[in-house]
RNA sequence: GCCGAUGUAGCUCAGCUGGCUAGAGCAGCUGAUUUGUAAUCAGCAGGUCGUGGGUUCGAGUCCCUCCAUCGGCUCCA
């Protein structure tokens, strides 16, 4: 006998060989219906995998994360299945689950697989499920593994064993269909209900660009008919907030083929908008103790070979600007830090004059690759909302935790709740790739985990996700399809303070090396309005959003009164505008909607007899007859109410 | 940059296997209407069908080049 303890603490014993089913079936038949997946001491194991010791086991349905990655896993077996079997001759490679659904990535050979194909592959996939296989594990030895894919001709799962330990290697069998697999799977392909392929993309062998380009196949699978149908509504909804259609809508932005690609061109609207937004932040930084510093758009090559950014990007950035004299080049900026650094080393500093705090909106040119490219989140020219702080080591902690601060309020501020932090730290194991002292690393890295541990914020560690200058901390947000962005960040370098030689006086009147901070609390405009776009579906905020109201006059007859309002409201610094064209309320109502004006103020016989306004809110409730100073109110309150001071 | 897809009026789209002067709705303009909570009516105007080449008696439709956009990959100071 074996004992188990399940997740609520309770110890059970079962046969020596019992499974995860046996156990889900002692407990209730339901959840054996249900369980598809499960881990037994944290380690992911079929739901048939024989338990042949004492240890804790958990039992996953579709309701789990864990049991939708089993789901998925599963279906992409199916699919690799069906890809077999309709261009034989594909090579198999991997196909995991991912977030929302799967992959597989095939050598498809001579065949060129498009959109066309889905439909033909949904449907033998889902026979193929239909016809109710079980999954089960089999283990192999190092040799078997390798003599089975050499005979297949696949190079890649030969590449994948020969990186496997011999007597970890395992396949799953379901059908006809065997494949080089770790495990985790549904009990049986029968439960899988409806499959949609929803992309086919190019993607390189093991991510490596000098490798050969597999395809693609993105899908997702669901346990019923209807939450297919579900997911693919909710694909369509996201669809209408992608801030490339909003922008464009609510005239905020525009490109410009003559222009150039990626280069964003901002309409009167979304330029007003931005203005705000960096008048909110320049508000916040100036009690935060930020000074606003001014920089030129270019500067000579010699700088960015100082700060060593020439030998690293150089090559694939915007190339140096030449001049009628002979040698002399410039570069468009790519960012500001070696502007600052110059800032700083314009005088000299004591220990006493620290932390020095930069502050400038600063546009900067990138060179990103044309295919990468897309709406207002990736761009070649954009405006980041930076600064630079200029800190004792000692200071650091304290800089980090305020600059920690200044994001969540900003944040906050904006309504984004649903952020997550990433922590990026060295790759221990490849010390060469960075520069700066081990101890100094040590001492930045600890910093930021504890600053952003005593804030409360909710983050992941990534290893080897820092620069080379410096770790850091980001800011991530997703966008209406479920894209993770990166916002706000906050970096440490070590590395632009030495190559500047940058210096200040310490109290042991030795010349000393400070810490730089770079941060962004908003990342950089362009991207910033775009996830603020998508986040709020185009209804920004009140203080934010370009109109505010709009007087809708019933007829002509009432324009005059209409001014007047508008008048009213200008005095009050409320954003409004009157809508004076010849058309019928019903219209001009439905427009004001469809722009996403919070208020319509509705003005005919009535409300200029009594000077009042009745106001519709957008979105259709009606809040009555009000007065102005009622109405102008009820916007400060609710502008206040969001809008706190720093 | 790479793989796949797309490109018709300001916007959203129709145009079947190549065949008369390329269509619609909205937006725009003109006129009528003077309107009470999501589209008043009528008329007019608007397109070298992304670009350049090719095949053909004939190309929006087929082929190639380039450009831009979209979904991914790689990249992201």
């Amino acid at each position: 006998m074996i004992k188990i303890t399940l997740p609520d603490g309770t110890v059970k014993e079962y046969a020596k060989g019992s499974t995860a089913m046996d156990v889900a079936k002692s407990i209730s038949e339901g959840l054996a219906r249900n369980v598809i997946s499960a881990k037994f001491n944290d380690t992911t194991v079929e739901t048939v995998t024989p338990l042949n010791e004492d240890g804790s086991l958990v039992l996953y349905t579709w309701n789990d994360a864990e049991g939708k990655t089993a789901f998925w896993h599963s279906t992409s077996h199916v699919v690799a299945q069906t890809l077999e079997e309709l261009y034989p001759g594909v090579k198999l490679t991997i196909g995991p689950a991912i977030e929302n659904g799967f992959y597989y990535d095939i050598d498809a050979g001579e065949h060129v697989l498009s959109e066309k194909d889905f439909p033909a592959i949904e449907k033998r996939a889902l026979e193929i499920a239909r016809e109710k296989h079980n999954y089960s594990i089999r283990s192999s030895t190092k040799a078997e593994a390798l003599e089975f894919y050499k005979a297949a001709g696949n190079e890649y799962k030969v590449e994948l064993i020969e990186n496997l330990e011999d007597g970890t290697i395992t396949f799953c069998d379901h059908s006809t269909f065997t494949d080089l697999c770790r495990g985790g799977h549904i009990p049986n392909t029968g439960i899988i209900k409806a499959i949609k392929i929803l992309s086919v993309a190019g993607a390189y062998w093991r991510g490596d660009e000098t490798k050969t380009q597999l395809t693609r196949i993105y899908g997702i699978s669901f346990p019923k008919q209807k939450e297919l149908t579900a997911y693919l509504e909710l694909l369509e909804e996201a669809k209408k907030r992608d801030h490339r259609k909003l922008g464009k809508e609510l005239e905020l932005f525009t490109f410009s083929k003559k222009v150039g690609q990626g280069l964003p061109l901002w309409l009167p609207k979304g330029a007003a908008l931005r203005e705000r937004l960096e008048q909110f932040l320049k508000k916040a930084q100036k009690k935060a103790g930020y000074e606003m510093v001014v920089t030129p758009h270019i500067g000579q090559k010699e700088l960015y070979v100082t700060s060593g950014h020439y030998e690293k990007y150089g090559e694939d950035s915007f190339q140096p600007i030449s001049t009628p004299k002979e040698g002399e080049e410039f570069l468009l900026k790519p960012m500001n830090c070696p502007h600052h650094c110059e800032i700083y080393n314009s005088k000299p500093f004591s220990y006493k004059e620290l932390p020095k705090r930069y502050a400038e909106f600063g546009t900067v040119y990138r060179y990103e690759q044309s295919g990468e490219l897309h709406g207002l989140t990736r761009v070649r020219g954009f405006t980041q909302d930076d600064a630079h702080i200029f800190c004792t080591p000692d200071q650091l902690d304290q800089e980090f935790k305020n600059v920690i601060d200044l994001s969540l309020y900003v944040l906050g501020s904006l309504g984004f709740e649903n952020f997550t932090a990433q922590v990026s730290v060295r790759d221990m194991e490849k010390p060469e790739k960075y520069i700066g002292s081990p101890e100094n690393w040590e001492k930045a890295e600890q910093a930021i985990i504890n600053a952003a541990k005593e804030k409360g914020l909710n983050f992941v560690i990534e290893s080897g996700e820092a620069a080379f200058y410096g770790p850091k901390l980001d800011f991530m947000v997703k966008d209406a399809l479920g894209r993770n962005w990166q916002l706000g960040t906050i970096q440490v370098d070590y590395n632009l303070p030495e190559r500047f030689d940058l210096t200040y006086k310490g109290s042991d009147n030795e010349s000393h090396r400070p810490v730089m901070i770079h941060r962004a609390p908003f990342g950089s405009m362009e991207r910033f309005i775009a996830l603020l776009l998508e986040h709020t579906g185009g209804n920004f905020p009140l203080w934010l959003i370009p109109d505010q109201a709009i007087i809708l006059p019933v007829s002509e007859k009432y324009e005059k009164y209409a001014e007047k309002v508008l008048d009213s409201l200008e005095n009050h610094e409320i954003r409004a505008l009157v809508d004076k064209r010849n058309e019928t309320v019903g219209k001009k109502i439905r427009e004001a909607e469809m722009n996403k004006i919070p208020f319509m103020l509705i003005v005919g016989e009535n409300e200029e007899k009594e000077e009042t306004i009745a106001v519709r809110r957008h979105g259709g409730s009606d809040l009555g007859t009000l007065s102005l100073k009622d109405f102008t109110d009820l916007v400060t309150s609710e502008i206040n109410s969001t809008l706190k001071s720093f």
